[in-house]
DNA sequence: GCAAAAGTGTTACCTCTACACCCATGT
DNA sequence: ACATGGGTGTAGAGGTAACACTTTTGC
């Protein structure tokens, strides 16, 4: 390697993760008590810092694995969080992340770990430093791809049923949808497979039951739909 | 200020700029020959370090006033990008922004600094490190971004007739519009004014210059409208 | 049998698209 | 007058929203 930059400042790299889950009816925040001074005590979102070895997604999937037990998990990156003061320690700029998660699906993982609790994204607390800035925009940018492309399948089982893709939806946007006009504005995506059986859960009707069409979801995935049309922006 | 994290991984900051011109035909991409080594001579996006004393949003905008001269430009933050050998000379993680800019109204900063060159997007060249994948990324974005949004109107001059703006849309998409469709999508989001005056540069009919409703267009920037109905994404 | 949840069909409305015509200007 | 570019109108297609009815299941 050849010698390096003459620019002097060198800077810490946090990585903190917006983990957003769902369990069927309301739409949670996986949060954790700060064991460490400063804010000590308070809640804030899972993070760490990035290791010289590794690049921006692999440290985010680090952070969430050491904390959770996580793994293959849907991950993007938010954004650059960078303001001088915004961690009272030292200058740091935090890279942020939000993932996608389906509570049931990772019961194991998280009890195992019992790092995180799960907050109604609703009944959420005050959180440290810039933490609500970047959860706030970490919803907005949900709900915009959510209502663009197929996304909310990641906070789902591997089967489940338009009435429960549909409290997802619900529960994203914080407003109520029309049944039957949902329910064919995703069948007409082609993306859902028939898998025949039937959700035993229910206590009245049973709902069928789909799964994803891994290969159209993987290759369809950019197209525009417009899962929520009158949403208030 | 408390003790430092004992965390030992600080890194260099990079900021760089995807910064896209409109001169009225083409989509342009303003880029720089590089004058130091690693890399000298090549092309390379406009880009410089994160100071100490700076946040994010101040570090791009300064990166941007040095080389170019320009200010009051609009930008946003596309992403952070981090892989390990994204920089032969040293681990350093790049945070991006795309600037949107009217290259005529600032033709007089520009050709003073003299530092940067208007490729037409279609011809750009070759770019240094990941600086390539980073064009694709905001060029996506602005796609994305301006078929929603009014996002247009930084690259034109502040006033402008409907047909120029129309060019300008064909330009980022690559693709042609019908002008009596696209003229009426964009008058009915009740952003622009009729200043009453024509357009003098037409060599036939003139056309009428319009202005931007400012209040409206700071208070609707978020709302949704869909500019580029069907583009291929 | 009844309540609750799930599946499906229909209609009115509205938006978008594709198209044709007219107007203003410079040569 | 004619070529070029700009402004506006309209009919048909397609999509969306609002609505009612039927089916399944547990009690």
């Amino acid at each position: 390697m050849l010698q390096k930059y003459t620019h002097d400042t060198r800077i810490l790299l946090a990585i903190d993760c917006i983990i957003f889950g769902f369990d069927g009816e309301e739409l949670k925040l996986l949060l954790i008590k700060r064991n460490f001074d400063p804010e000590k005590g308070k809640w804030s979102l899972m993070g760490g810092f990035l290791n010289e070895t590794e690049d921006l997604e692999e440290g985010a999937k680090r952070v969430l694995n050491e904390l959770t037990g996580l793994e293959n998990v849907y991950m993007e990156q938010l954004q650059a969080f960078g303001e001088i003061t915004r961690d009272p320690v030292e200058r740091t700029v935090s890279v942020c992340f939000f993932a996608l998660i389906n509570i049931h699906a990772h019961d194991s993982e998280l009890s195992r770990s019992m790092n995180g609790y799960w907050f109604n994204f609703k009944d959420k607390p005050d959180l440290i430093f810039d933490h609500n800035k970047m959860v706030n925009m970490a919803l907005s940018q949900l709900r915009y791809k959510a209502a663009l492309h197929p996304l909310g399948f990641e906070l789902l089982p591997e089967k489940f049923t338009i009435p429960q893709l549909q409290k997802l939806y619900e529960a994203i946007y914080d407003m109520h949808l029309d049944r039957r006009n949902f329910s064919r504005k995703i069948i007409s995506t082609g993306l859902l497979i028939d898998t025949g059986e039937k959700n035993e859960n229910s206590a009245t009707k049973k709902a069928m039951l789909y799964q994803l069409d891994a290969e159209k979801y993987k290759n369809n995935f950019n197209d525009f739909h417009n899962f929520i049309s009158d949403f208030k922006w």
